[in-house]
DNA sequence: CGCTCTCTTGAGCCACGTCAAAGGGTGTGG
DNA sequence: CCACACCCTTTGACGTGGCTCAAGAGAGCG
C-alpha cells in the first residue's frame, strides 16, 4: 500500500473531493491567486519557500544555462504540484505559460501535513514516481530521437491528457508558445515549425488555429513517435527474451 | 526534518555502519550476490521484485527503443540503491558494466521496514530527490549541450565522486565503454572519441590507459561543461534579480 | 603470437541550426 | 470599427556540428 502503482490518478478523481484525504486537500481552503502569463512562481536557486497547486492555467519549469540557452524541463497542469523540491532551495524556475491560478501553502506546513496523514505518503511518492518515469522518457527523447519523433511524442502527450483516447478528431489544446515547444524537445522554433507543417502536409494533424491542433491519425502519429513498435494494443509480457544477457 | 537537503550523504557515510538505521543497513545480512559483466539485473517492464544495493562494481541502466537506439538514464556506483521504481515494473534495465557485488532485498519487505523505522523514510526521500536532480541536470545537457560540453560535464561528474576536489592532477576511473558513454551523452562513439582527444590534445586532461583518465585542468573543465559562468566559488545569491519577470 | 574487440582517425554527408524575410493574429489606440 | 503595430509563426536559403561509413591502431586474452 505504501509503495504503489501511481499510473492512474483514479484514486484522486474519484474521490469525493474534500473528505479522501488528498494531497490536492491541504490546499483546500487557502486563497486562491492569480498569475499573469509569463509571470515567474519562483526562481531556480531560491529557497524552497513553497509548494505550489495549479488550479487553471499551465505553468513552465526550466532551466536556464550562462549563455541564455534555456530547457524547459516540464509543463504542469492544473491537478498536479510544484516546488516538491526535496531539497531546501528550488531546483528550476516556474513561469505561467498562461494567466494560471494557483493556491500556496508553506514548505514547512505542507510537510507537516503529510507527516500527520500517512495517507498522503503514497500519494506523494506516487507523483514523484510519475515524475521521474516523465523525466526518463524525456531523456529518451532528447538523447536519441529525431526532430519528427519528438514532435510525434509532445502531441502524444498532449493527446494521452485530453480524454484517455477519445473519438478522432481530437483537438489538443497547446497554449505554449513554438519557442516553448521548442525549449521542451530540444529543438529551435523553426524546426518545430517545419516539423508540424510536414505532419499536416501529411494528413496526420491539422492546424486548428495557433494554440489548438487535430489528431488526425493516431495510430501513425505513435507509430512516428517512434519508442515503440506502434502496435502497443499487444501485450508487453511475451515479447521479452528474460534471463538473457543483452548483447553487450 | 522530513524532506531535508541531501546534496550530500554526509549523515549516510559518518553514521557507524550498522547503529544509526540507514537503508544500507536493511540489506547488512542479506547475501553478498556476484553479477557478470555485462549481465542483467532486471529488464524494463519486469515486475519489479526486487530492490538492489550497490556494494561493490559499476551498473548501467539503459531503456532501448524499438529499433535498437539505446539510451542510458545513469550509472550507478556502491553505496546507491536500484529498483525503488515506485511501480509494479521496473522502468528500465539494470546491468552490470563490470564484475559486481550487490545484495537484494524483496521490495515488499524493503517497504515494510520503511515503514517501520521512519528515520529511514527522509533518507528514501532524498535518494530520490538527488536523482531527480540528476535527472534534470541531464535533461539540460541532452536538450542543449554541446559535444564538448557533454564530455566535459561527464568528466566533472566522475571528478566530482572521487575525493571532493582532491589535489590535481586528480585521476578518474572510467569503467565503462565508449559506447556506454556516448549512450549516456546522446552522442555517437565517435563523437567522444573525438571530443577526448581534443581535450587530451589541449592539455585539460590525459589518458590513463583505457578505463582512467587524469584531470589536468579542472577549473578549465568546469568552463568548459557550461552550465555555469566557471565561476562556481562565487555565491550564487546576489545574481538573481528576483521578483522579475523573466523576458518572455 | 594471433585473434578479437575496443578505440581512434579520416572523409563525406545530412539533419538540424542559423540567418533572413515575409506572412498572419491579436490587441490597442484613434 | 478600423488601422496600425507588435509579436508569433512560417518559409526559404545556407552553413555546420555531429553522424555515417570505413579503415587502421592498440589492448587484452587464450
Amino acid at each position: 500500500m505504501y509503495l504503489e502503482s501511481a499510473t492512474r490518478q483514479a484514486d484522486l478523481r474519484d474521490a469525493p473531493p474534500a473528505q479522501a484525504p488528498s494531497l490536492e486537500g491541504l490546499f483546500g481552503r487557502l486563497p486562491l491567486e492569480t498569475v499573469d502569463s509569463g509571470a515567474a512562481l519562483f526562481w531556480e536557486g531560491d529557497p524552497a519557500t513553497h509548494v505550489f497547486a495549479v488550479v487553471e492555467g499551465v505553468l513552465r519549469i526550466f532551466k536556464i544555462l550562462s549563455d541564455g540557452r534555456r530547457v524547459i524541463t516540464g509543463f504542469i497542469y492544473p491537478g498536479e504540484l510544484v516546488g516538491i523540491s526535496l531539497k531546501d532551495r528550488y531546483l528550476y524556475s516556474a513561469e505561467a505559460v498562461v494567466p494560471a491560478r494557483l493556491r500556496r501553502i508553506a514548505r514547512g506546513r505542507f510537510q507537516d501535513e503529510v507527516n500527520r496523514a500517512p495517507d498522503l505518503r503514497p500519494q506523494l511518492f506516487a507523483r514523484l514516481c510519475d515524475e521521474m518515469a516523465a523525466a526518463q522518457d524525456q531523456m529518451v527523447l532528447l538523447a536519441r530521437k529525431s526532430a519528427e519523433e519528438r514532435v510525434a511524442s509532445f502531441l502524444l502527450l498532449g493527446l494521452r491528457r485530453r480524454t484517455g483516447g477519445a473519438v478522432l478528431p481530437a483537438t489538443i489544446e497547446m497554449p505554449m508558445t513554438r519557442l516553448d515547444i521548442a525549449d521542451y524537445l530540444g529543438l529551435t522554433i523553426e524546426t518545430v515549425s517545419r516539423t508540424m507543417t510536414k505532419l499536416a502536409t501529411r494528413g496526420v494533424i491539422a492546424a486548428k488555429g495557433r494554440h489548438a491542433i487535430a489528431i488526425r491519425k493516431a495510430a501513425l502519429l505513435a507509430r512516428l513517435a517512434g519508442d515503440d513498435d506502434g502496435d502497443e494494443d499487444a501485450a508487453m509480457e511475451p515479447a521479452y527474451t528474460r534471463a538473457a544477457v543483452w548483447p553487450h
